[in-house]
RNA sequence: GGGUUUGUAGCUCAGCUGGUUAGAGCACCGUGUUGAUAACGCGGGGGUCGUAGGUUCGAGUCCUACCAGACCCA
């Protein structure tokens, strides 16, 4: 009876099971890992180390996360975890944008609309806090890292007081100002609506076409190339909302567009060629003479007679204007819409609003003084006819904005609003654009061509209108003067004292306040702003409410990352506020990935049935695998994510854990403390494969991690336990490690390479595989209070460098001949002539540095080409022949020798194995 | 319509300043092994580099137009 030799091998166990398991287990690592307080441990430990500051853009507290919230965080969870891998101390303290709008429409959804403002803001309150919660536990359960027991709330009473004073600075530094902006105005609600308050349904109109005369007939016939001056000539325009027509400031014209001027009935009309057929077919003057023809450019500044006031307004050019309907030419009274109040501001026209809150004309107005804008329809057109400049008029059913509340029409009405100037010069003496344009050359950006993006968007746009009328916002906290409209003129240290009062008691602090407790005698004079600020202001804020007040944090952040929307957004308002008070951009990095799409490049909605939910990749793949998607792919475009997807990221994640099973039990009988080779005497393959493991490293972490390239890092990681380990490393050292003595040298030479490895690897792949990496990691160290975050890289030991050049050379030359070789063994294979790589034999004839290189292995290099023998010669050129090993194969080690059986005690296996077994053991030198 | 941006094997990604037969991992096919075994090894097939023009001795790599997406505006 014969010995089972398969104990005699070092086949070694390990805890890491083959499969993951992660739905199921993942939730109890966060868990526990939540209970050790990681966090907490990991700012000790870190304490001291240069800080990286990556400020979190805080989430809408609306609503569960979807797939592009768990993209955002796993991208800030990795960098969090590489930094501080990299030797940073990289607290992540994250955030919610808790007012606004959204929250407000949602209490009122569940509560009713008619709720006392106090008592609402209240409710609001409780609705965020329910919402952050809900978000917190997904943000969680991904395996991000961060504060989640003290994360900064936009609501919080502190930095409620702290987006005041933000304000208050930029105040103090020139940049706020009061002007006035046309908004959506619904009378019945005596206040304006945001767009989301905005239903469109249909109404019918009057619509009519009204002519503006010409005041100088000489130059009319100038620029339609005229010999005689025209008399009685009219720019024509079509209005849907006659009541408009008392603010009329300016007839606007498309500096592109070819206008006529058209003899009729009714005098000479000017319209747009395009137009002008249909036009005059409504008026009923077809067959109509063109005089002349005129580009849109050469009507700027003609002089045009209101239609009936003693007024003079002038032709300017709009690019809103278009051959959609009426007639090319477009009435624009700027205080009651907002494309006439942008052209309005290009040519300085005056914004005079004649209709008050109420919706009637201010008493001031002449002809219509006391009518509601609906009363003044009729009249105006009555008016109109009067005076002759009524050219036409109809009725009309389109599509108008109605107060989702009330179901009644509303109306564009100019009102005073707070705005932080662009081009106005602060105290400084610079603007807030040119300040702004500075921050952005100084940003450095991931990718590059957000700068151009975000610079685009800095040169472009308007003043920033940050005044809103609503009642779940930060109030401006202001006091007006009754008379005058004037800030009070000690308003900086009045807001110092309000602030501290929010600070205590939240916004409500300043609804509710006495003027007179802060103002004393002077409070009949002057009044409380009831507006609240624009939310994009208290996100905008945050560098300062929470980077420049938490004392583990910094100002500014090294980094900023978020969605492609966001340069709009946080990425801008961050930067203005910064600007505004500071002076700079809040962040020194600016990083943006783009949008979730489908398998086909779509865009996910609920019609298309393409969402991929989060919550539901965690529960049935696991977070690390939602993590490993989010690190391959390149996040500068669009992440697709399908089925298909998901389904080969899994692969993926089986070829890294598969490795680490494989390292981890082959260490596991290993104790590098007292088991450890020291470097230079490791075998020769052994000083190579921790090089290759080395170059990885240096690779990873030093270039890729610190250029947050992370789907290049995962492409070499898993190239890597592909190509160098699982191909060539692990391949070849499998009958080291199983068949020689446990505790020899050679074992032990290997084991110490594997330790170098796993360790390096484990902590490469520990930012992206959160839970895969710990939990191998306690495999790794025995301790379950361990944790891959509580160390930096790898140090790995180093050769001198000529030595490792060799080296290097040699090996690669050495696999390069391998790979010939496996060649040649295929087609023997597929001859028939042998299986297993083992039962061939090889002779090989080789030259120059190869013969030197193979010849140096002597009678190693079998095990490198895993073959059962294999002799070197000089020859004059490359030859290999293979033959199928005509002696017995070794029970043990399973190589074809001739000595197997050559001891009488160990019949069945060859002469090394007799020797591992019942002698001193083999010695290896090379592999 | 405007600004920014993407389009290389079934999937995810490489291909730097233009230069020999366009690479890798996974998937697929064949095969070996059964001491990483719902794993691992070996070999192999697979791409008109979105489309069409152009520049060049030579273009996936430069230019133009177009097509199909994405984000933000209008």
């Amino acid at each position: 009876m014969s010995t089972d030799y398969r104990k005699t091998v070092n086949l070694l166990d390990t805890p890491f099971p083959m499969r993951g398991d992660l739905a199921k287990r993942e939730p109890a690592w966060v868990k526990r890992w939540q209970e050790q307080k990681r966090y907490d441990k990991l700012r000790r430990l870190a304490a001291g180390r240069p800080k990286f500051i990556l400020h979190d853009g805080p989430p809408y507290a609306n609503g569960d996360i979807h797939i592009g919230h768990a993209v955002n965080k796993v991208l800030k969870d990795i960098i969090v975890r590489s930094k501080t891998l990299a030797g940073f101390d990289a607290p992540y303290v994250p955030g919610w944008d808790c007012h606004g709008l959204p929250i407000e429409l949602m209490v009122e959804k569940l509560h009713g609309k008619d709720i006392p403002a106090a008592k609402f803001r209240e409710l609001c309150r409780e609705y965020a806090s329910e919402q952050v919660a809900r978000q917190k536990k997904d943000f969680i359960r991904l395996g991000v890292l961060g504060d989640w027991d003290s994360p900064y709330l936009t609501m919080d009473f502190k930095t409620e007081a702290d987006i005041v004073r933000t304000l208050g600075k930029i105040h103090e530094n020139g940049f706020l100002f009061k002007g006035e902006k046309p908004v959506h105005w619904c009378i019945e609600c005596g206040s304006a609506l945001a767009e989301a308050e905005v239903e469109y349904e249909d109404k019918v109109s009057p619509a009519i076409d009204v002519g503006f005369k010409v005041k100088d007939g000489a130059k009319l016939a100038e620029i339609f190339g005229l010999a005689a001056p025209v008399a009685d000539a009219c720019a024509v325009i079509w209005t849907t909302t006659p009541w408009t027509l008392p603010a009329n400031r300016a007839v606007a014209v498309n500096r592109e567009l070819v206008y006529q001027l058209i003899d009729t009935p009714k005098g000479a009309l000017i319209l747009a060629k395009e137009l002008a057929e249909a036009t005059l077919k409504r008026y009923g003057f077809e067959g109509a003479t063109v005089l002349g023809e005129a580009r849109g450019e050469a009507l700027e500044h003609l002089e045009l007679a209101h239609p009936f006031y003693e007024r003079s307004v002038p032709v300017i050019l709009g690019e809103h204007v278009t051959l959609d309907a009426g007639t090319g030419l477009v009435h624009t009274a700027p205080a009651h819409g907002l494309e006439d109040f942008q052209a309005g501001q290009l040519y300085r026209l005056p914004i005079e609003n004649p209709v008050g809150d109420d919706g009637r004309y201010k008493s001031s107005t002449p002809l219509f003084a006391g009518l509601s804008v609906w009363e003044a329809n009729p009249k105006v057109i009555e008016t109109l006819a009067e005076h002759g400049t009524l050219v036409h008029q109809a009725r009309l059913e389109h599509s108008y904005p109605h107060c989702w509340r009330h179901k009644t029409p509303i109306i564009f009405r100019a009102t005073a609003q707070w705005f932080i100037g662009m081009d106005k010069a602060g105290h400084a003496g610079d603007s807030l654009r040119a300040r702004a344009e500075t921050a952005v050359d100084t940003t450095e950006f991931f990718p590059a061509w957000g700068r151009a993006r975000l610079e685009a968007m800095i040169k472009n746009r308007p003043d920033w209108c940050v005044s809103r009328q609503r009642s779940w916002g930060v109030p401006m906290t202001f006091f007006v003067h009754k008379e005058s409209g004037e800030l009070h003129p000690r308003s900086a240290e009045l807001l110092e004292e309000v602030a501290l009062r929010v600070e205590q008691r939240g916004i409500e602090a300043w609804f509710s306040l006495d003027a007179a407790e802060l103002l004393g005698d002077e409070a009949a004079e002057y009044k409380k702003l009831s507006d609240t600020l624009d939310v994009w202001f208290d996100s905008g804020s945050t560098h300062f409410a929470v980077l420049k007040q938490r004392p583990e944090l910094a100002w500014p952040a090294d980094l900023y990352l978020e969605g492609s929307d966001q340069h709009r957004g946080w990425f801008q308002s961050s930067l203005l506020t910064g600007c505004a008070t500071i002076g700079r951009a809040p962040y020194k990095q600016l990083l943006t990935h783009g949008f979730v799409v489908d398998g086909e490049g779509r865009k996910m909605s609920k019609s298309k049935g393409n969402v991929v939910a989060p919550q539901k990749v965690n529960d049935s793949l696991g977070a690390d695998i939602l993590r490993l998607w989010v690190a391959s792919t390149d996040y500068s475009g669009e992440l697709a994510i399908s089925d298909e997807i998901l389904k080969r990221v899994t692969e993926s994640y089986r070829r890294l854990r598969n490795t680490l099973r494989f390292l981890l039990a082959n260490l596991s009988d290993f104790d590098p403390l007292e088991h450890s080779v020291p470097f230079a005497d490791l075998m020769q393959l052994d000083q190579y494969a921790v090089i290759e493991a080395r170059a990885l490293q240096e690779r990873v972490a030093g270039e890729l991690y610190s250029r947050y390239a992370f789907h290049h890092a995962v492409q070499d990681i898993v190239g890597y336990c592909s190509e160098e380990l699982g191909a060539f490393y692990l391949d070849v050292l499998k009958d080291r490690l199983y068949t020689t003595q446990a505790d020899s040298r050679a074992r032990r030479s290997a084991q110490t390479a594997l330790y170098h490895i796993t360790r390096s690897l484990l902590l490469l792949i520990a930012p992206i595989l959160c839970f895969t990496a710990d939990e191998a990691w306690e495999v790794f160290t025995g301790s379950d209070e361990e944790s891959t975050l509580f160390h930096t890289w790898h140090e790995f030991p180093q050769l001198p460098e000529a030595v490792e050049a060799e080296l290097i050379a040699k090996w690669q030359s050495i696999r390069a001949f391998r790979a010939e070789v496996n060649k040649l063994l295929e087609a023997e294979r597929a001859a028939d002539k042998i299986g297993s790589s083992l039962q061939a034999e090889l002779d090989i004839e080789a030259d120059g540095d190869l013969y030197d290189n193979l010849a140096s292995l002597d009678g190693d290099l079998k095990y490198v080409l895993i073959v059962s023998r294999a002799d070197v010669k000089q020859g004059a050129q490359t030859r290999v022949s293979v033959t199928p090993s005509a002696h017995a194969k070794c029970e043990r080690c399973w190589h074809y020798r001739a000595d197997v059986g050559s001891r009488a005690d160990h019949p069945t296996i060859c002469g090394r194995c007799a020797d591992n077994v019942a002698g001193r053991g083999e010695v290896r030198r090379h592999a």
